[in-house]
DNA sequence: AAAACGGTTGAACAATTGTTCAACTAATTT
DNA sequence: AAATTAGTTGAACAATTGTTCAACCGTTTT
């Protein structure tokens, strides 16, 4: 998918602000920041994994009690981790037969605080 | 879809940390709360609308040059832009045959820059 | 008043995504 | 060593979602 180029396809509109179009052209960031960004966000944008993420902030939880607590199957539950140890969101630590899963920094709690300030208006 | 309840579906599981559920089951934020968020980071989580929400940032733009800047159809647009005015991310003015879109205030900017920040670590 | 233009909308289609199910691995009991 | 348990994984299925297409509405031109 091409975005933002100049020769893209054009819509059928006549009257173009080309001059606007070319400043913001200019100034859009780069297209895999953007990509980069909308898949961050894309994984946030799952109640199932933000429930994950406010189970084991602060103290760690193993798959199972997280699949106890928010009535999943550890299948489930597992699939979703997976999908945030790939994106870095999480850490694990192996102990015996459990593996227990934490928050990997403190940056995505500041996100998650921020849009929580947000929809409380 | 029901979480974290007292009853809920079990897991296999056997020896669970029951002490340590209870205790996170407290600490959970409010199951609507939980939703309202993840809804939140879904709008934001696709690309056509983080490009709009870029490119609206600053300047109003109409739908044609949106279009335009990004390579596509005016309806495509459209209906994203839909998406974003039913969430409260953007507001619009009428202006003859155009309608200029704008963010809807700084908070959105504040949630994207800090995830920027995230990204590019 | 008719034609043209910018924008919106609903239905249809394709693509993506989350959960279930069953099979599997690795660690621990007995 | 066999059985049990915690967790992972891939395939299949259902549900959600984004774009296209065509028809439509409201404003402006002619």
């Amino acid at each position: 998918m091409k975005l933002y180029e100049k020769n893209a396809p054009l819509c059928e509109c006549e009257e173009l602000h080309s001059d606007i179009i070319e400043k913001k052209r200019e100034e859009m960031p780069d297209e895999n920041t953007l990509y980069d960004l909308s898949d961050f966000f894309k994984i946030l944008g799952d109640s199932t994994r933000i429930n994950i993420l406010f189970a084991i902030d602060g103290e760690p939880m193993c798959v199972c009690d997280i699949a106890n607590l928010l009535g999943m199957t550890k299948s489930a539950v597992s699939h979703q981790l997976k999908i945030l140890r790939q994106s870095d969101l999480v850490t694990y630590r192996k102990s015996g037969k459990n593996v227990y899963y934490s928050l990997a920094d403190d940056h995505v709690r500041d996100i998650i605080e921020k849009a929580l300030e947000h929809i409380k208006e």
